[in-house]
DNA sequence: TATACGTGGGT
DNA sequence: TACCCAAGTAT
């Protein structure tokens, strides 16, 4: 909660340190985001976690809208654990990391039905529920819970390696960035302290030209005043990024049907729908290797172009074959989505472009009412 | 410790 | 265009 001292209060100065200063600043600042409880009230541990989760590798902006619209859906933690998975994952679509739709899911489900639906408050007890890790777990205790943990995520260790000055490579120098936290985390208000350093990283210690002159920690700055700052953290070499391709089947039914099917549970876009399609292979396929692996006997068209994705580790490359097939045609393990529900469905991004690109090149029925049709 | 795992925006 | 980066976790 906030209490600043102001000139006026009987309360004694606090002491010039890092975290008071952090925390003055944050109070100034009064940055409002969706999951955050306006100033002394204690947020709701639900909301707390929803967001936490939906901000691992994730942006603000990009998190902002399915936060609010999975309250809408699921106000409780209850009605999240009540429904079935596949509702969870097409609510998740377009977010990325599917993994987290699943362990959130599962989450909710542990907490619903062993914890009578209230979370956790230690950082011990909630590191052993689904998806919740290191950071997670510490950014719920402290943020939620007011305990005095220290979650460490990128915008802190950008700011906790530029205020030491520390130079060693992440992820090596994590430990070391740790122990520094440790020291300046707070006893009281720790989780105003995570967010404010949150939002120094955010806003002020960004990555490129970093906003010293604006920075409430600027005279404490061992990088300000080495000059190293800009070039910190320092990073390991990442690795070349392969190439994979596939053929897509887009099979259109005449009823207006087209074939998805879902992926394992496991590995990319796990659990989620996807247009069939051959394996990705960095070799790629020609019409003869391909043709094998269509989901039904069709006329196939190559449809012009490519489809281009780029995933974190690899960079995706897919033609796309369109072909039609009659009413009654077995879906064999994929299912028949109606193309004017398709936004429903829930499709990762990639999926998207691929329904996208074959739509704007007329891969669907004749003589319905189809031009109209949109992916998502 | 290293790798798999999405996506969109910024430079 | 290409790379970096974002409130990381699981294995």
């Amino acid at each position: 909660m906030a209490d600043g001292a102001s000139p006026h209060s009987d309360t004694p100065a606090r002491p010039d340190t890092p975290a008071n200063r952090v925390l003055a600043w944050y109070d100034r600042q009064g940055r409002r985001l969706p999951w955050r409880a306006p100033p002394g009230v204690r947020p709701d541990p639900y909301h707390v976690w929803l967001s936490e989760v939906m901000l691992q590798q994730t942006s603000v902006q990009a998190a902002a809208p399915y936060f609010h619209d999975f309250l809408v859906r699921w106000p409780t933690v209850h009605d999240l654990a009540a429904a079935p998975q596949d509702a969870v994952l097409a609510a998740w679509a377009g977010l990325g990391y599917y993994a987290r739709a699943r362990n959130l899911h599962a989450c909710a489900r542990v907490v619903s039905e062993q914890y009578g639906g209230v979370f956790p408050g230690t950082e011990k007890e909630l590191r052993k529920l689904p998806g919740i890790g290191p950071y997670t777990g510490a950014a719920i205790a402290a943020i939620a819970f007011d305990q005095p943990a220290a979650p460490l995520d990128g915008n802190l260790e950008r700011v906790v390696a530029r205020l030491f000055d520390v130079r060693a490579e992440l992820p090596g120098a994590k430990e070391t960035l740790r122990e520094h936290l440790r020291f300046l985390v707070p006893e009281d208000r720790p989780g105003d302290f995570a967010q404010g350093m949150m939002d120094l990283g955010a806003t002020i210690c960004v990555p490129a030209s970093p906003k010293c002159m604006l920075c409430p920690l600027a005279e404490h700055c061992a990088a300000r005043a080495a000059g190293t700052a800009e070039r910190l953290p320092a990073k390991a070499a990442k690795k070349p990024r392969p190439t994979k391709r596939c053929v897509a089947f887009w099979t259109v039914r005449d009823d207006g049907c087209v074939l998805l099917r879902r992926r394992p549970q496991k590995g990319m876009l796990g659990g989620m729908l996807e247009v069939p399609s051959t394996d990705w292979t960095e070799a790629g396929w020609d019409a003869d290797s391909a043709r094998p692996h269509a989901p039904a006997n069709a006329q196939w068209r190559e449809l012009p172009g490519r489809v281009r994705h780029g995933f974190t580790h690899f960079a995706f490359e897919i033609t796309v074959w369109a072909g039609a097939v009659p009413a009654g045609t077995d879906p064999g393990d994929g299912q028949w989505w109606p193309l004017d529900r398709l936004a429903d469905a829930g499709l990762p991004t990639a999926m998207r472009k691929i329904a996208e690109h074959a739509i704007k090149h007329g891969a669907v029925p004749e003589g319905g009412d189809f031009a109209a049709i949109r992916a998502r």
